[in-house]
DNA sequence: TAGACAAAATCAGTATACGGTTTCTGTAGG
DNA sequence: CCTACAGAAACCGTATACTGATTTTGTCTA
């Protein structure tokens, strides 16, 4: 690890980065600088400078103890998938329009992989599964600005989507969505891929909402009320 | 100045946004983290931090001397207008929707403002109540990470803007487009406000394609071939 | 005058240090 | 057993210092 760039900020935020599209930070987690630090032998800035940015790009929250992932509320997620309807459906229409071979092949493996790691309910594998599906198409999006935007995006949700795919019900919805916007893919049909999407993006938003509403039913049940998240905002 | 939070970083940081929401910055400029520091009487890391910041988010890049605006590409505006125009006609009209009359005040403010400057040839303060208008109407939109996301957008355009509005005919056609959206909203409809801004997105990114173009034609005539800016990518 | 080359300056990146605030822990008292 | 409080620890924010790379500047030579 630790390779991309010359620049010890870069390497440790793509690292990161990766652990939570990974969903491999839990929310109870705390992420703390010198920890990062030495556990890369390195001082402490370039760990605090690359956290400051997750905080300033949204994934984080600065806490007085450490640095944590941020937790969705139901208007954030509700928020989010507004936007999201209105990018994702054309950016994967013009990725239709504009897919090569290869990376038409990188998405059949990707979906070949979520598929397997759904049989065999391994969750982690799913997970990453999913990131590469993404990754795939968004690759044949020629403008990189939206290409990132869409990303970002996706990358809030890191926090919930342990707990979507968590349910076989769910997943199996999910999993259906994301098999039918693949065969629109394969069709090279950009209006179908759009409309698949847009579908799926309903879909997925419904399903957040549900899990994520259980969930703050369940942390509301378990302590009537404490914990304390203020301080830096998210800019 | 310097009064946002308790928090060095984001006070410089505000600040030099602010800067370049104006137009403030030219690309010959370097902004140097020395130089921000003991002008405002702190150390270097709170300055370099925000600067930092600035790039990651885009605004700037890292040269090997200082950090300087982001120059657009002709494939940059194309690419960023893309985006604009999924979102803004849209956001727009939820703002057309949801609309107070104390926000509707301010975007009439706001577009009295622009026409004034417009007529005294006040660039500076038609830039200021540009920024005013679009800051008026995106107050109405309920959704936080949409019109964050739109302000961005808009932001980066920060470089070329001032040479949109140095040409009467384009600022005047720009104006225009920008009354019939106020228009709009005073009518308090949300579809004519879609669609009025939606014109306004195809016709922006002409004049400033067409701005841009003749910069870089200009610049090349200038200097056949220099130049190096490098270095820390826009992440 | 133009080119080569060396010395100096500039600036980003990284490391280390210190202060202050919040949270945790352990102990004493109810 | 629970609460109150004092001390300790954790951790963020900021400051200062050092290093190495790159650019600029100045000088010398053809």
């Amino acid at each position: 690890m630790l390779k991309p760039s010359d620049n010890l900020v870069d390497a440790i935020y793509a690292d990161l980065r990766l652990k939570l599209q990974r969903s491999a930070v839990s929310p109870t987690d705390r992420l703390v600088d010198t920890e990062i630090a030495n556990a890369h032998g390195i001082s402490r800035m370039p760990a605090r400078e690359a956290l400051l940015r997750l905080v300033s790009e949204g994934y984080l929250v600065g806490t007085t103890r450490g640095f944590a992932v941020r937790e969705l509320s139901l208007d954030d997620i509700s928020g989010l998938f507004e936007v999201r309807r209105q990018l994702e459906p054309r950016a994967a229409a013009c990725a239709a329009r504009d897919m090569t071979p290869e990376i038409e092949a990188e998405i059949t493996a990707a979906m070949n992989r979520v598929e397997l790691s759904l049989s065999q309910s391994d969750i982690p594998a799913l997970l990453a599964a999913n990131v590469d599906f993404r990754n795939a198409w968004l690759k044949a999006v020629n403008n990189p600005h939206m290409a990132a935007t869409i990303s970002r995006f996706i990358d809030y949700f890191q926090s919930v989507r342990l707990g979507t795919f968590a349910d076989p019900a769910t997943a199996g919805l999910y999993i259906d969505g994301l098999s039918r916007i693949h065969a629109a893919f394969l069709a090279h049909d950009p209006l179908m891929v759009q409309d698949r999407m847009t579908l799926f993006m309903f879909a997925a938003e419904e399903a957040y909402l549900s899990v994520r509403r259980r969930q703050l039913q369940e942390a509301a049940t378990a302590r009537p009320a404490r914990r304390r998240i203020q301080k830096r905002g998210t800019a």
